[in-house]
Order: structure tokens, then sequence, then C-alpha cells
RNA sequence: GCCGGGGUGGCGGAACUGGUAGACGCGCUGGAUUCAAAAUCCAGUUCUGGUAACAGAGUGGGGGUUCGAUUCCCCCCCCCGGCACCA
């Protein structure tokens, strides 16, 4: 054995190891317990990043853990190889966005090899291969003919100098990214997906999903947001229109004072034609930004279109308003405004002068409530409401809902926030979206048979405008119906498409349909591990193709993946200078010297190359920006891919960001070292004897001890807690007792030798490579894999003593080494006598003993 | 603005079901080894007072429940993620 650690030469022998026979690659085995641990797959961006590593490290991790406790163990991985930012490098490097794609898999399939991650690459793909993409085309054509796609207009941003449609990031500040153009909401015709057929289905069976993080439920909850309500049509004065709102409130629909619509709503558009104030509000509405975000932290504006509604119980004239925070998108586009019991409404109201009515007043008569300056947004008894009045809300709510449904004004219906997915982009890098617009027959599927529409990947992608929509050529075809001329859809799909399904592709690479009956061995995905800025949307998109494939009848689950984990991101220090004009100069941690004043704080910060100082700003998401990345294949290079795992897994728990530290990283490689030099010394140091667990000494006795109390911890933090780093510190622990243990007897060396194999296989998860190696030095025959987890010896954890605290008023005074199982009477009788403790009993009456068993006594005193 | 998460020593973090706050690691201090340095090893390290034993304070801030709260409840502050065309 070698007395230095050096990964530098262990590392790719073993890996080449791995390659040459194939050790990863896994098929369908129904005899064996099958284990799917997926991690999200990349983007091809060109360079692995810290968080990719962690992602991967964690689900190598798990997928070991399951591999060394005997399961057929999946780890497919692949590349999400559509996207906006092969377009963006085309313009800027002037090499087709395919070519650019493909080289960027090359580098980082390297730099994912020389981490030496269970990987079974044989499935590998990527999403913008036609082999892959075609049977999305096929998914999609056949949902047209189900009838869940269809087509309507909705909003994008529009640049007018560039005339192109921008991705919400490519707004900065309300202005195109590249031409500065003010942007505009402009609506044109696009593929939607009804993924609200299925709201019920996703929101209900997240029930069934009790190993999913709690964060993930709640916001997919409150994002379908399902609500029972009524619709209401508010007819409008001297018109045949009829303007439908929907509420959950109709307890308060008698004090619905105005009413508030969208500046698309059709209504407000004929209002417009004869009301030039009017439709310059509707124009400027459209000159602000489109995403949620803006329009709810925007100012509440609006304009009174000179129209009234029929209040649809009292008869009354309602005026009807445009206001700015009522989208088109959105349910019906109107909304009925209750000023004095809605938080929105009544801000509008007290701006604009708008009355406002009390209608329900709290059923506590104590509580002073004035709804002309707060509203009351709590139900109540109701008030001022006719006929209703008495009636608590709950009451009100099906009186009301009865008597408008009585006279044809409403209906009972559940709503929700959930919209449909719209899948249409206007861009080149995508899966071409398959469907035929002809002139006759209307937008027509293209036929099966002449699947898959491929992307012309050779181009030339010089500006803004998709070759694909630029080649006339590409576009002509012919119509699968009526034969005459037609046109090819040039938009292409949203990119959240491709990654929907890919987790089950991976299943059945080279079928010849979407998937075959590989599938159902694999399915559903047992561990899921990916970053939490995914909780809703990917995630959500993920559950509904499962379903759409279930009632496809290609899998036979209802939920994509059992068990879900979500990691942080990684986050590091950032430095800047600042020039007068206010622009950041960051600078990399690497290029940065600090120093530290009283208490080790950080006093000044300065640049290595000139020694001035520079601006210590906040500790951020890595990123090219902030020039605070770390490169993950320079600290391979330098400590080895078993040391950067070990340090991700070590500095946070998974689910939380992680603070990139260099000291961290040579506390990691340390302990490696140490790990191996014990192993080399206990080499050194003889030949093991038989182990006879009945004829130990105490400290033989008590290093088993601990090292099955280890063992169990382990197992339990990876397999139940996910909880590496304190599986990782456990091990840590274990090991600085161990090297104290110099026990050279035979049979303290045999104990050893257990200890050590027990550790090697321990690391094996986390630090595979350096286990692999530790291993044979030891000795085995078998290798590791076949050997195994090591097993608890629960007999060896049983304990002669336990510590029990004692406290008086809650406070610590003292500790007693007794035998487990002791009474409370003898615990207190010791208790009394031990010296710290009686001090603080002194001259005061004992009035209560709390006793936990072999832990804590509390005694109260006064 | 709305939804979700987080805040504990000089730093990353631990305390799993309400029961010893600070495991493990980094950093720092002192020592051993060395011609010297690196590396390694040993000891110490929440703060305040004390040689020490020990005492007091302490988990973003304020209040509450409890024999006992980092953990449960209420209010507030700050940071991060998402908000439907970044992936």
């Amino acid at each position: 054995m070698e007395s230095l650690y050096n990964p530098k030469i262990i590392e790719p022998a073993i890996q080449a190891r791995w390659q040459a026979e194939k050790t990863y690659q896994v098929t369908e085995n129904p005899d064996q317990e099958k284990f799917y641990c997926l991690s999200m797959l990349p983007y091809p961006s060109g360079a692995l990043h810290i968080g990719h590593v962690r992602n991967y490290a964690i689900g190598d991790v798990i997928s070991r853990f399951h591999r060394l406790n005997g399961k057929n163990v999946l780890q497919p991985m692949g590349w999400d190889a559509f996207g906006l930012p092969a377009e963006n490098a085309a313009i800027k490097n002037k090499v087709p966005p395919a070519k650019w794609t493909y080289d960027n898999i090359e580098q980082m399939r390297l730099q994912l090899l020389s981490l030496g991650f269970a990987i079974d690459w044989s499935r590998e793909f990527a999403t913008c291969q036609p082999d892959y993409y075609r049977w999305e085309q096929q998914m999609f054509v056949r949902l047209f003919e189900q009838g869940l796609v269809y087509n309507k207009s909705a909003v994008v941003n529009w640049d007018p100098i560039d005339e192109t449609v921008l991705a919400n990031e490519q707004v900065v500040d309300g202005r195109g990214w590249r031409s500065g153009a003010l942007v505009e909401r402009r609506e044109i015709p696009q593929w939607f997906v009804k993924i609200t057929d299925y709201a019920d289905e996703l929101l209900d069976e997240l029930d069934n999903l009790p190993q999913w993080p709690d964060a993930v439920k709640i916001m997919q909850r409150n994002w379908i947001g399902r609500s029972t309500g009524v619709e209401l049509g508010f007819q409008l004065q001297d018109k045949d229109d009829v303007i439908k709102v929907f509420t959950t409130r109709p307890d308060t629909l008698l004090g619905a004072t105005y009413m508030a619509i969208a500046a698309e709503h059709p209504v407000a558009r004929q209002a417009a034609q004869h009301n030039q104030e009017l439709a310059a509000f509707i124009e400027q509405c459209k000159a602000a930004g489109s995403t949620t975000a803006d329009i709810e932290t925007a100012e509440k504006l609006g304009i009174a279109t000179g129209l009234f509604a029929v209040h649809p119980l009292s008869g009354e004239l309602v005026p009807v308003w445009v206001a700015n925070f009522v989208l088109m998108g959105y349910g019906t586009g109107a909304v009925m405004c209750v000023p004095g019991h809605d938080q929105r409404d009544g801000e509008f109201a007290r701006k604009y002068g708008l009355p406002i009515v009390q209608v329900i007043k709290p059923a506590d008569p104590d509580k002073a409530v004035d709804v002309q300056q707060e509203p009351y947004t709590d139900y109540g008894i109701l008030i001022n409401s006719g006929n209703y009045d008495g009636m608590t809300s709950e009451q009100a709510f099906e009186a009301v809902a009865d008597d408008c449904a009585g006279k044809g004004m409403g209906k009972r219906q559940t709503n929700y926030r959930l919209r449909d997915w719209g899948v249409s982009r206007q861009r080149y890098w995508g899966c071409p979206i398959p469907m035929i617009h002809c002139r006759a027959c209307g937008p027509v599927p293209v036929p099966e048979d002449q699947l898959p529409v491929i992307l012309p990947e050779d181009v030339e992608f010089m500006g803004v405008q998709s070759p694909i929509k630029a080649d006339p050529e590409w576009r002509k075809t012919t119509c699968p119906k009526c034969g005459g001329a037609a046109e090819r859809e040039t938009d292409t799909f949203d990119t959240f498409m491709e990654s929907s399904w890919y987790y089950a592709r991976y299943c059945c690479p080279g079928a010849d349909s979407m998937l075959d009956e590989r599938a159902d061995y694999w399915l559903p995905v047992d561990q899921y591990i990916g970053g939490i800025e995914h909780a809703i949307l990917h995630l959500m998109y993920f559950r509904f193709f499962h379903k759409l494939m279930r009632d496809a009848g290609m899998v036979h689950s209802d939920e994509p993946a059992t068990r879900l984990l979500c990691q942080g991101m990684v986050v590091a220090e950032t430095f800047y200078r600042e020039d007068q004009g206010g622009q950041k100069t960051w600078y990399s941690p690497t290029e940065v010297e600090l120093e530290f004043g009283d208490k080790n704080r950080i006093i000044s910060a300065s640049l290595l190359s000139d020694g001035q100082p520079v601006e210590v700003g906040a500790v951020e998401k890595m990123s090219k920006s902030k020039n605070n990345g770390v490169n993950p294949q320079d600290m391979v290079d330098k400590f080895g891919a078993d040391t950067v795992r070990l340090f991700t897994l070590f500095a946070a728990p998974p689910d939380q960001s992680l603070e990139w530290s260099d000291s961290g990283m040579e506390g990691a490689w340390r302990f490696l070292r140490r790990v191996w030099n014990g192993v080399y010394e206990h080499l050194q140091s003889g030949r093991p004897g038989v182990v006879e667990v009945d004829n130990l000494t105490s400290e033989q006795q008590e290093i088993r001890r601990l090292l099955h109390d280890t063992i169990a911890k382990v197992s339990d933090d990876i397999e139940r807690r996910y909880t590496f780093n304190t599986a990782i510190a456990a091990i840590m622990e274990f090991l600085n007792h161990l090297q104290k243990f110099t026990d050279n007897s035979a049979t303290g060396l045999g104990v050893a030798r257990e200890a050590w194999l027990a550790v090697t296989r321990l690391l094996a998860p986390i630090t595979p490579h350096l286990s692999e190696q530790l291993w044979q030095e030891l000795g085995q025959q078998d290798d590791l894999q076949q050997a195994g987890w090591p097993v608890v010896d629960e007999t060896a954890r049983l304990r002669q003593q336990v510590t029990l605290v004692v406290q008086v008023n809650g406070k610590l005074r003292g500790r007693l080494e007794l035998a487990p199982g002791a009474s409370q009477e003898q615990a207190l009788s010791l208790a009394q006598s031990d010296e710290n403790v009686s001090r603080h009993l002194e001259g005061k009456v004992l009035r209560k003993v709390i006793h936990v068993p072999d832990k804590l006594l509390n005694l109260v005193v006064s």
C-alpha cells in the first residue's frame, strides 16, 4: 500500500475500470428490487457549476447507498438541450445553436465522468435529438385529437424595434435587453394544453405524496388555487352585453358598488371607441409589464368607462371601471368590487372616491369596524342586505347563490388560479410544433406517419429572427386534409415540454414508440432530486405529463416520483469596486485577500494584484455576473473528486444553501488523508486476531459500541433523513475515537479491522474511489459492492451507564452517571447527595419532580 | 404585492418527537516535532466575571404557553426562492 493518499492516481484508474466493466449499466430484473434515482437533467451551458456537482453528488450518495443494500439501481443522465442560451450564444459567437449545444455536451460529459458518478451512460440522450422530440410531437397531435389542445390569443412581450417576442428575463426595466426599446404587451395566437382539466387530480393527488417536501406541496396547492364560489352576470345598462364575474364571497354581493374590467376586455375596447381618455388609458396598460409580480406591485390605476351595470340582486346601477390590476387571461377578465370587505377594492375605492358600503359585521358585537377606513375581510353577520340581514356569511353564501341561480343570473362554480399551459414559443431552438395552418381547413395536426417535423440544425442564426420563420421554403407544405397549399406552424414548444417526460424515456432507450414495457419495471421514480426553484412550474408539468401518459396507457402509476428532495443553491462571497458612474466591477474571491480584525471579523479586503481595497458584497448565488463562481474542474484537478464530493455534502444539509469555502475544501482533503493514513498504520501494526464479542476489554467494547452507533446513525441519516452532513460528521467523530484506540493486541487489531472495514463502506457512497481502493488494501477478496452495507450489531450498542442531567428549576446543576433504567427514587436520592445540586436546593421546598428516565431530572423548588 | 423557505459562536453548521445549546469541520491561540518552513500531532476556543470550582447572559427583535422553548403560539424586522416566455 502506498503511504500517501494520491487521488490523481487512484481515481482515474478506478473510473476506467467502472467504464470497462460497465459497472453501472443496468437492465430490468424482475427478481431484484429496483430503485430509480433521478437527478434533474442539466442544461448544457458549457461548464459544470458547483450547483450541478451538488445535485449529482446527492443523487450519487442515494444511488450508491441503495446499490450497497442490494437494489437494482438506475441512475441515468441526459441533456435539456433546447433553450434560449443557445440562441444567444449563436448570435454572439456566430455558431449554430446545435453545434454550440453538442460541443457543450461533450465538455460537460467529461466533467461529470471525472467526478465518478454511478451513472448508466448507455441511456444518455439530448432532448434536441429528433429521436427524442418526435414522441412529444406525437403526444401533442394525440392530445389535439382528444380536445386537450386549443389555440387562443395570449399576451407576449413585444420588442417593437427588434420586432420579436422577448422572454421575461429579456425585459429589463420595461425595455428590451438588446434594443432598449420600451416593451409592449401584444396578443398573438398560441397553443395551450388543458392542464386545468387535471387541476382537481393534481391538487388531490398531493395528499398521496407523503415523501414530497411540505413546502413544495403547499406551493403547488396555492398555485392551483381551487376555490368555490359563484359566477354572476351583470347586465349592462341599455345594452345586450353581460359582464361575467366570479366571486368567492357572494355573501358580500350587496356591498358591490362598482365593477372593474381588464383593459383587453371587449366591453372596454368597445367603450374606448368613443372615449379618448379611456383609449389612452388602455394604451398605457399595454405598456406595463405583464408578469404577475409587475401587476401586483404596480400602483393600482383605473378609469371609469361611463357604462353602468345592473346589480343582479338589488337592481341598482353600479359603475364599470377599467383597472390595471384586472387581467384578461385570468378568469372572466372582470371582477365585482366590494370595497367594504376587500383590501384591494377598498384602497381603489378610497383613491377614486367610489362608495363604500358595509354589509358584514363581526359576530363579536364588541369588535369595532369602520369600513370607510379599513375593509372588514372576515366572515360575520349580514347587514344592509335586505332579506339576508342577520344571516351568517355561510348561510348568506348559500342563499345568495340559490337566489342568483333562480333568477338565471348566476351559478355555483369551482374556480382555479391555475391557468392552461401555453406551450408556444416564437423561437428557433426548440421542438417544432407539429401543426399545419390551412386556409380552408384551419389548424390541422401533422399526420403521425409524417412525424417528426425536424428542426433544421445547420442554419445561420445571426439575428433575432428564427431561421424557420425566415425561411419560406421550410414553412411550405400541403394540407393533410384537403391537399391544398398550407403552411407549417413556425413556433416551437416551451422547453418545459421536453423536461416533462425525459424521466420515462430513460427507461426505454431506443424504443420505437414513446415508451415501451420497460417503463413499467422502472417507474415511478423512487427518488427525484433537483433545485427548489423548480417547486412549482417544472414539477407541476412533470406530474401533469405523467397523468397524460397514464391516460394514454403508456405508464401505470398516478404520479411520476415517489420521493422528492429539493436542494438549495450554492452561494459565495462577492467583492466589487464602484466607479464614479456607479458601475460595479466584480472580482473573483480568488483575486482577493482578506484582512481579519478583532474576533476574526473581516475588516477589509484588497485585490491581490494591486493591493488596493475592494468592497465586500453580499453572499450571493454563484453567477458569472457577480464573478463569484468556482470551477469544480479546478477543484477536482487540485484535490480529486472524492474531496470535492465530500465537501459539497458536508458543508450544509442538502435543502439549505451551501456557502463555498476554500478552507472547507482543505478540511475535507485533510480528513480523507487521515482515513488513508489510518488504514496504512493499521496494516503496519500487525495481523488482526479473531474477535470474540463476549470476551473483550471494556475499551474494546466501547469502540465497538461507538462503531455500531455510528453505523446506525449514518444509515438513518442517509436513508431517512438525507442529512449527509451529519452522516459525515458522525464518521469523523468515530474516526477521532478510532485513532485514539491503540490496542495492538491480536483482539484489539481484530476490533480495529472490523472498524476500518465498516468505515470504508460507510464512506463508499460519498467517496467511492477512496473506499474501493482501501477495501482492496484491507485485503478483501470480494469487491466492495458484494460485501454490501455494514450491518448494525444491536448487542454491541447496549450501554452499561447513562448520563442523567439534573436541573433545578430548569437550570443545569449536575450530571449523574448511572445504570440504565434507574427509578425516579434512585435518581432523586443520588441527585440530592450531589454537592452542586444540594447547594441549589438548600433552604428551598421541593415542589415537583420531573423525571425523563435515563435522560433528565428536573427539581422544581421555591 | 402574493405564495414558500430561512435567521444559532469569528465562519459553515449540530441539537431528529418540548428535555445537557454549540456535535463535526473551518478559523484562531498555545505547545510538540523541525536548522527552518510546510505538513503532521497534542491542548484550548459562545460571551462576561473568576487562577479555578462555579455563577450570570445567550439561538434576528418583542410578547405568550410550559417544570423546561433553537423547537409550539402571536406580532415585527431582515435575507433567499417562485410568481406562468431563464432553466
